[in-house]
RNA sequence: GGGCGCGUAGCUUAGUUUGGCUGGAGCACCCGGCUGAUAACCGGGAGGUCACAGGUUCAAAUCCUGUCGUGCCCA
């Protein structure tokens, strides 16, 4: 037996907190999960982990929200739902906050300083914020599991994720090669686009267009560059097959005002795509020659610095070849290509076999054997001593000054080098087509995430660069031999234990620098070497690419776990991971198992702040989501969140939304709930007790009228909730507590449980509050699991989170009232038309609580049944119905545009303007007959729309339903009778307003005095205000008003009243 | 520079898939009403270049093309 005890106001900070402690206490999250284990029927969800080095904000609420949310829904559709945490905990990002504390702005000062030391330092400064973020958790209501999280560095989640490229390696899907990357030589790091994107500056640098001397032609082929350092390393020119180039030959000298170096002879010919010759040439020139792209392919050009680079077997070097993504946008149409220092031009390098030479080092110099005057030197200060030295030989034909944004080390400042570094790929090219086929298995939410963002991302898939050369990550479990050159890759600690040589250490965990000193019994029999680690470790992506499996130590232990979770039904992270972690799961599921890693995914969009920025520190418009837990609380956040925008759209964060949410949701369910307990608690209502209980044919219409309401909420909530529209089912959820069950059923019921009898129709009325508040709870749980799992164990002593869900699920049954379509219809109906008395007594303006004799009803369906409401409501003294339609109106025709338009096309205005002149009954009658005609077209019933309008000269209003037309009729006249019952509704209302304002209780009686001037007030109106007003004493027009009193005037009629 | 989103009232948004009646709500504002009903509720008002420009159509917020702004990812 549960009696509620009466609930109080509303105070979401401290009833969410005391909650927390009860979960807590009860391991409510526990047996949220435990009690579903018997049925059988998991739904796994995969946690994707964040980095606790920064502190959590309120966009990381959001993720959170959209993960619980589905979740708890799961959960009590009777699925099991288990949910382990995860930290992702290696990368550059680690490493860059420990770099800026400790003062290392290069590799070099981390070495100084010790790797050891460093990876110290870092594994430190990843939980730097697990303990907000552990709070934030928490207080936000996200049920996951943190006591038992998979932790990126833990030697178990990297054995596992070594495991997984072991596999990689034996399909053949490993290999080693280049990656062009932004590369600070003075720090020794290359990175990421991500990093480099913070760094861009403006910068003005020398541009040059250079000639190279084609062999077996006397002619030169221009190119332009603004990297001139890039030149030693050149080995090729690119052309677009498709592009027209051009044979010109200098006619006259260069004008007196030719800028910098470099010229052309009179006679020299030279080459260059023909729409950019009045940008390059400085000469007058005539055009010799016409010729596409394709004409120029495999002619030889002489090496711009001889010997720096070796032909070796290379058939391509110095000719020219065909590559799709030359432009004439800028330069000369010819592309100058350096293999190792520009992407297009590695990847192109790699398609046509260029060789692949550095004439650059890792310290930023030309390696020696470039030209005697660079050898050594810092490749940015040789800027000016290459354009020299091309145009001592005639080489170059113009320098100018190009200023463009480039990307800049944000350590040092100094510009980054693209620069071609030894990598680890996995070639992802080579299961291109099985990803496609596991991607389009995916159910995405939005579609457009998958079938476009991702899948048109992955269609021109490309091998993935796995290796960093940092310190701070996952080791590359891969060895090579340094005498014979055999590779190796390590798929287990017990594994890398077996092979490794006697005099090698045992590494205390699986991380740099301790795995490094590993060495290995080489694998090549005939070798006696002993195999090194390549000195890499894994990008973080990779690490989380492994989550699904590598979170149980998969296939070390957790067999079954692990093959009865995967691929995981459910994941969700914002619309920035599709290339990150949902391409990097995909990707490793993709090349271990052959399989798609999660069946469902849910892409969110980001949080904006309220003008539509992107939050950042930098900006100082990030949203604490503590301002708003210690508020409104974080049901309110989480029903503001949900509601606000579709879950991918983009949403701006607005703090009064917040509020808006609190004000409107939650105050307006807990005075529900408030109405529902407080008279419950004064009657000791008893749900349970059997001989109070009313079956709900018995009750009213009103009360099965919100029952059938509250299912109709119900099923729509869930099918929104099925295609992800979670913002639509809060809305019409909110719309029904707020509209349909306090604003009407609350309202209208009022009366109902004041009554201190014991009645039938009062228990009903609590029967009702109690059932539908249930529902709404058990349907609220998932978005805003604290105020209805607060009101659920008060109305039934039990958590909500342990409910089943009222829609049902294959698994659980379905336990929503029925449905009654025509009480639902007659309600709609006599709420229209309460709300049409409005209309018209503000047009006619008269006050609502001055009562109109007659009111009535024209057409429609019987609402007998809502008679006395719907009278109240309007505040009549008799509602009537009246058949007889042209007492009260006329008739309009109304074009049907839709079908006139597809009828009638261009003459359509025409024929509208006919009907506009045409006599509606008239022409009704036509139509009828079926000879009605405008501007020369048949007109039928399907053309037009009949609408009603009141006649001049009555208060009425009337509402257009397909069904037909209904009409409330208002009589107007006014006598001393209603004048009397309208005045006592106002007394009545200006001392009830006064009780409130003066703290009384609701049951405490009180002594009255009125004093009316300019009215009689009829015995039984009196009657009527004092017991209205629970006065016990009461006097009327006794002497003169008190000096205390208070005065109001309404109509002319001046009233005195004083309470006491 | 490329791909994918988004852009509707001061703010948050519905409507866009499938073109058709006067573009619909909430917050804030104004007027009125109602209330032992709450930060509530009801009626009305004001507030819209449906980002901009073209196009298709009898008809465009909706379809097409381009531009601008904004966000994500990539370069």
């Amino acid at each position: 037996m549960t009696v509620p005890s009466s609930p109080g106001e509303l105070d979401p900070v401290s009833l969410e907190s005391s909650l927390m402690e009860v979960w807590e206490k009860e391991s409510t999250f526990s047996q949220s999960i435990e009690s579903r284990r018997e049925k059988d029927s998991p739904f796994t969800f995969l946690e994707g982990p964040p980095t606790a080095n920064g502190r959590p904000g309120i966009h990381h609420v959001l993720s959170r929200l959209f993960k619980d949310m589905v979740c708890r829904w799961k959960s009590m559709e009777g699925h099991l739902v288990e949910r382990k945490g995860g930290w992702d905990t290696h990368g550059l990002p680690v490493e860059i906050e420990v770099q800026k504390q400790l003062d290392l702005m290069s590799n070099e000062a981390i070495e100084e300083f010790g790797m050891e030391e460093f990876n110290k330092k870092c594994k430190e400064s990843v939980w730097t914020y697990e303990e907000a973020w552990r709070e934030m958790t928490e207080r936000m209501g996200f049920w996951v599991d943190m006591e038992d999280p998979y932790v990126t560095l833990h030697d178990e989640y990297i054995e596992s994720a070594w495991w997984s490229l072991k596999q990689m390696f034996e399909k053949g899907l490993l290999f080693r090669g280049h990656k062009v990357l932004p590369y600070c030589p003075q720090t020794g790091t290359s990175y990421s686009t991500h990093e480099v994107s913070q760094g861009y500056k403006e910068v003005t640098e020398p541009a040059v267009f250079v000639k190279f001397r084609l062999e077996d032609d006397d002619a030169s082929v221009l190119a332009w560059t603004t990297t001139p350092w890039t030149l030693p390393g050149n080995v090729g020119l690119a052309v677009g097959p498709d592009v027209t180039y051009c044979r010109v030959r200098i006619t006259e000298p260069a004008s007196e005002s030719w800028e910098g170096r470099g010229g052309g002879e009179v006679g020299e010919e030279l080459i260059l795509a023909k729409d950019l010759i009045g940008n390059v040439m400085r000469n007058h020139a005539d055009v010799i020659e016409e010729f596409p792209g394709s004409a120029l392919v495999g002619k030889s050009y002489s090496p711009l610095f001889p010997g720096a680079i070796d032909k070796g077997s290379s058939e391509s070097a110095w000719t020219i070849v065909s590559a799709d993504f030359v432009t004439t946008t800028d330069g000369t149409g010819v592309v100058h290509t350096a293999v190792m220092y520009g992407e297009d031009d590695y990847r192109l390098g790699m398609e046509v076999g260029f060789p692949a030479q550095h004439t650059v080092g890792m310290d930023g110099s030309f390696v020696s054997g470039v030209h005697e005057n660079l050898d050594g030197r810092y490749v940015k200060d040789c800027d000016d001593e290459i354009i020299s030295l091309l145009d001592d030989r005639g080489l170059l034909y113009r320098e100018h000054d190009y200023t463009h944004d480039y990307p800049h080390c944000w350590r040092t400042d100094h510009p980054l080098l693209y620069y071609a570094m030894d990598s680890w790929f996995v070639r992802m090219t080579a299961v291109r087509d099985q990803i496609l086929s596991h991607n389009s298995s995916v159910e995405w939410a939005p579609e457009w995430t998958g079938t476009k963002r991702m899948g048109e991302w992955l269609s021109n898939i490309k091998d993935w660069a796995i290796s960093r050369e940092r310190y701070w990550g996952t080791p590359i479990p891969v060895w090579i031999c340094p005498d014979c050159g055999a590779e190796h890759c390590v798929g287990s600690i017990e594994e890398m234990n077996a092979m490794s040589t006697e005099d090698s250490p045992t590494p205390p965990e699986l991380h740099r620098p301790y795995v490094d000193d590993v060495k290995l019994v080489c694998t090549n029999k005939e070798c006696s070497g002993e195999m090194v680690r390549e000195p890499y470790v894994m990008d973080c992506w990779f690490d989380s690419g492994c989550a699904s499996f590598a979170q149980w130590h998969y296939p070390f232990e957790n067999e079954e776990l692990f093959e009865g979770s995967f691929p995981v039904d459910y994941i969700c992270e914002a619309v920035d991971q599709t290339r990150g972690w949902f391409y990097s799961l995909l990707a490793v599921a993709t090349t271990v198992f052959d399989e798609p890693c999660f069946r469902r995914c849910l892409s969110l969009g980001h949080i904006l702040d309220k003008d539509g920025k992107k939050m950042s520190k930098s900006r100082g418009n990030v949203v604490n989501p503590w301002d708003h837990f210690n508020k409104e609380g974080a049901d309110s956040i989480r029903w503001y969140m949900t509601t606000q925008s579709a879950p991918w759209s983009p949403t701006n964060f607005d703090p009064n939304g917040v509020r808006e949410s609190y004000a409107k949701m939650f105050l307006t369910l807990w005075n529900v709930y408030r109405f529902h307990a407080d008279y419950a608690a004064l009657d000791g209502f008893d749900p349970d007790e059997e001989s109070g209980f009313v079956p709900v044919g018995e009750r009213s219409p009103l009360d099965r009228w919100i029952l059938s309401k509250v299912t109709e909420m119900a099923d729509g909530y869930h099918t929104n909730f099925v295609s992800w529209d979670f913002h639509k089912a809060g809305r019409g959820l909110e719309d029904f507590v707020v509209n349909d069950l306090s604003n009407w059923y609350v309202r209208r019921s009022r009366r109902r449980l004041w009554d201190e009898a014991d009645s039938n129709d009062k228990r009903a009325c609590q029967h009702t509050l109690h059932e539908v508040l249930l529902v709404v709870c058990r349907l609220m749980a998932p978005v805003s699991p604290f105020t209805p799992d607060h009101i659920h164990r008060s109305l039934t002593g039990s958590s909500v989170h342990l409910a089943d869900w009222p829609v049902g699920s294959e698994i659980v049954d379905r336990s929503l009232p029925e449905r009654d379509f025509g009480l639902e219809q007659e309600m709609s109906l006599v709420r229209s038309l309460a709300e049409a008395g409005r209309r018209i007594r503000v047009d006619s303006n008269r006050r609502q609580r001055l009562p109109c004799r007659t009111g009535w009803i024209v057409g429609g369906p019987d609402i007998s049944r809502f008679g006395e409401i719907l009278a109240e409501e309007l505040n009549v003294e008799v509602l009537s119905t009246e058949k007889d339609l042209d007492a009260f109106q006329r008739i309009v025709l109304e074009p049907n545009r839709k079908v006139l338009g597809a009828k009638c096309r261009s003459d359509l205005p025409d024929v509208l303007a006919q009907l506009e002149m045409a006599d509606p009954e008239e022409l009704l009658l036509e139509i009828e007959a079926g000879i009605a005609a405008l501007a020369g077209y048949e007109i039928t019933m399907s053309d037009i729309d009949i609408r009603r309008v009141e006649r001049d000269g009555f208060a009425a209003q009337t509402l257009s339903f397909e069904e037909g037309d209904v009409s409330i009729v208002l009589d107007m006249h006014t006598d001393s009778d209603l004048l009397s019952k309208g005045l006592a509704r106002d007394i009545t209302r200006r001392i009830q307003a006064k009780r409130k304002e003066l703290d009384l209780q609701v049951e405490s009686s009180i002594v009255l005095s009125v004093w009316i001037e300019g009215m009689e007030l009829e015995d039984r109106d009196w009657q009527y205000i004092t017991s209205e007003t629970r006065a016990g004493e009461s006097s009327l027009n006794e002497g003169g008003p008190s000096e205390e009193s208070d005065k109001f005037e309404v109509d002319g009629t001046i009233v005195h009243f004083q309470i006491r």
